[in-house]
RNA sequence: GUCCUCAUAGCUCAACGGAUAGAGCACAGGUUUCCUAAACCUGCGAUGAAGGUUCGAUUCCUUCUGGGGACGCCA
């Protein structure tokens, strides 16, 4: 059984449409448009286009208006076309699928809007399919052959984990595993923040404060992430007031550069440290990366760097630094600073070089803050001067930034709000309501059948309480992360840590709530199959037969334009739908003795395509899917 | 100062240049002898201002107002 790739087929009708009628089409686009459920009705059509006004419009002037006339004629006449297939296809031309098996009618609207509406047929078609599919249904292949890279998360060494990590991490993972399921070749990397002046800052701290260390005596040993960040913090603030901090870190900085056993020493003590932290989280996240390239491990993959802009001409000495001055920006690169020391956006390009020439991909892309644009800016045109990548292979997902009310979140001001407590607090509260539900059950006066299922209430207790840990985590996680990636990425983010926390509504828990329900429906049904007659559809079942099929278009739309937040969207209109059908509709027969009733199979198989979805869904998202909750 | 970006309901967010601008939260009311009430139903409410392009503008262009960000020795 095949997809039935509906957009396609539409597609492709419309085209022959237009051959026929002698128009030269460009690109054809179909748009679903809205469904009003409410009446249960279907409103302008599974699939839409707009072709015929796109022609008419851009053919003015052109002498093409009076061949395709107005919109709501050439709409008219597309329709004609498509409607009335001709003689070769009804033949038997394989070469050319009859629109007719997928469509129940199309229809023309003012003021040229050409409709189509799907057929039942190929609704429950579809259905089948996606049964069949079970967890791959979504999945293509169109990614074959085609390597990404993608660059996530880095976090910087001596500094927590903070929120504003989480963005990168989070919809880094989601553009991860949206790219494999489409078929590319994924290659997760993270860039980790682990050179620079600001180790010189805290080594020359270490080195001038109390915590001064002969071998590397304990009480260097006991520092840990906080103090480090407290360290760059004040010394940002004292740097203000004295300029002969700042050149202190440098000089710690170059010794470091340089090799000096000191400087690299406690460098090593610092990011062993930072990294069981992050380590931590990114376990607690699920995320994992096939490579840490970090900061440090570019090192010695600078000096070609600088060599290449040297043999070409573009690198120039100014005010004592090494720079490449870029054509349409006011502002130069800079490779090394007066000092000679280099520069992050030196050892960017050392990085591009080295995955370049490593893993030939076709794309790399910077899951970072939008606060980046311009450095990005700078490093993906000289990465192109220098010829190691074309600016189209760059891309730089920007993700707005968490704010308070009062502004950006500054490291270097001390900040940053801890994403550590962030997570643990979600778990408890979903640990919290989970108990409370759970204590609801338990008060609620059962029914003499009830009691005689479940065999004890103590051992179902028992199970539940087993299982609520490991259910409050995905639940926790899942909601922090929902909240996150339900956002547009480039849009910003006021952090507010009440709707952090949201395990209601337009929730990860909501989409977990509403799987948790299938599989218990599904559970209860126990062995059946998807056999069915159905001779009227309910609004609320057809709503939901309308909607799922999208599910590998929008996977497409996600992965392709970076953004996981059409997903969101996706699966929490599905789950309304669900929920809505759920309340209006018994499932199961209530006598339980006809389970093969057709009406029960088709609602049956209408609840495992919703759960599969779901579940892959928030898979693709990173967002566990418990059985129960 | 220059450049980038954003402005949608009381709040937080959606909406390839399309049709009656969708949700969630909050607020008011209703739903459980019946498959999970972390649910469902009803109500309330919005495109910052002024022009322009277009058959059609929240979306594109200009100006204004108001946030946020970036602009060579942090990363």
């Amino acid at each position: 059984m095949e997809n039935q790739n509906f957009q396609k087929t539409i597609k492709e009708a419309i085209k022959n449409a237009l051959k026929e009628l002698g128009i030269e089409a460009g690109s054809v686009e179909l748009e679903h448009p809205t469904l009003r459920q409410a009446q249960g009705k279907l409103g302008h059509g599974d699939y839409s286009s707009n072709i015929a006004m796109a022609i008419v419009s851009s053919g003015k002037g052109k002498g093409k208006r009076e061949k395709s006339g107005t919109p709501l004629e050439l709409a008219e006449a597309i329709k004609l076309k498509i409607a009335c297939p001709p003689i070769a296809s009804l033949l038997g031309d394989s070469r050319r699928e009859n629109p007719l098996k997928i469509l129940d009618r199309v229809e023309v609207a003012p003021p040229g809007f050409i409709n189509f509406f799907l057929s039942k047929e190929a609704l429950l078609q579809e259905l089948y399919f996606a049964l069949d599919t079970g967890e791959k249904y979504g999945s293509s292949k169109e990614g074959e052959g085609k390597r990404i890279l993608v660059d996530h998360s880095h976090p910087n060494i001596a500094k927590r984990f903070g929120i504003g990590h989480l963005r990168s991490t989070i919809i880094g993972q989601a553009i991860i595993k949206l790219h494999k399921f489409l078929g590319w070749d994924v290659i997760a990397d993270n860039f980790l923040g682990d050179w620079g002046t600001q180790f010189g800052m805290l080594i020359a701290r270490i080195q001038n404060s109390k915590f001064k260390i002969q071998n590397c005596n304990s009480k260097f040993k006991n520092l840990t992430i906080d103090d480090f960040e407290r360290m760059y913090v004040e010394f940002n603030q004292e740097a203000k007031d004295n300029p002969a901090l700042m050149e202190e870190a440098r000089m710690w900085f170059k010794k470091l550069e340089e090799g000096d056993s000191e400087a690299w020493e406690i460098w090593q003590h610092i990011k062993s440290i930072s990294l069981v932290e992050f380590k931590r989280i990114w376990d607690l996240l699920g995320v994992e990366f096939d490579y840490i390239h970090a900061e440090s491990f570019f090192e010695d993959k600078m000096a070609p760097v600088l060599k290449d802009a040297k043999e070409k001409g573009i690198a120039k000495e100014d005010q004592g630094a090494l720079i490449v001055r870029i054509p349409g920006l006011e502002t130069p690169l800079l490779l090394l600073k007066s000092d000679r020391a280099t520069t992050y956006e030196t050892r960017d390009l050392a990085a591009i070089r080295f995955w370049a020439r490593e893993f030939k991909p076709e794309k790399i892309v910077y899951e970072v803050g939008v606060d980046q644009e311009f450095h990005f800016k700078q490093v993906f045109a000289v990465a192109e001067m220098l010829g190691y990548a074309k600016k189209e292979q760059l891309v730089h997902v920007k993700h707005g930034l968490y704010r308070l009310e009062t502004g950006k979140m500054r490291t270097r001001a001390g900040q940053t709000v801890k994403l550590e407590l962030i997570l643990d607090e979600a778990i408890k509260r979903a640990k919290r309501l989970a108990e409370s539900k759970f204590g609801y059950e338990a008060m609620k006066p059962r029914s003499d059948k009830a009691m005689t299922q479940d065999s004890s209430i103590a051992s179902s207790l028992n199970s539940h309480s087993v299982a609520s840990d490991e259910v409050a985590v995905a639940v926790g996680i899942g909601a922090i992360k929902y909240f996150d990636l339900s956002h547009h990425p480039s849009t910003d983010i006021v952090f507010d840590w009440e709707k952090m926390f949201a395990l209601e509504g337009n929730s990860a828990p909501y989409l977990q709530y509403t799987h948790a329900r299938c599989r218990s429906v599904l559970q209860r049904a126990g062995i059946f199959n998807f056999q069915f007659q159905i001779s009227n559809l309910e609004p609320e079942e057809e709503a939901i037969l309308r909607l799922f099929y999208h599910f590998p278009e929008v996977i497409q739309e996600s992965a392709y334009n970076f953004s996981p937040n059409l997903l969101c969207n996706f699966l929490f209109e599905l789950s309304q739908r669900y929920n809505t059908f759920y309340a209006a509709h018994r499932i199961l027969d209530v006598s339980r003795s006809s389970i093969a009733n057709s009406q029960s199979a088709f609602r049956l198989a209408l609840t495992e395509a919703v759960a599969n979805t779901l579940k892959t869904g928030l898979g693709l998202l990173g967002i566990q899917a418990p059985e129960r909750m």
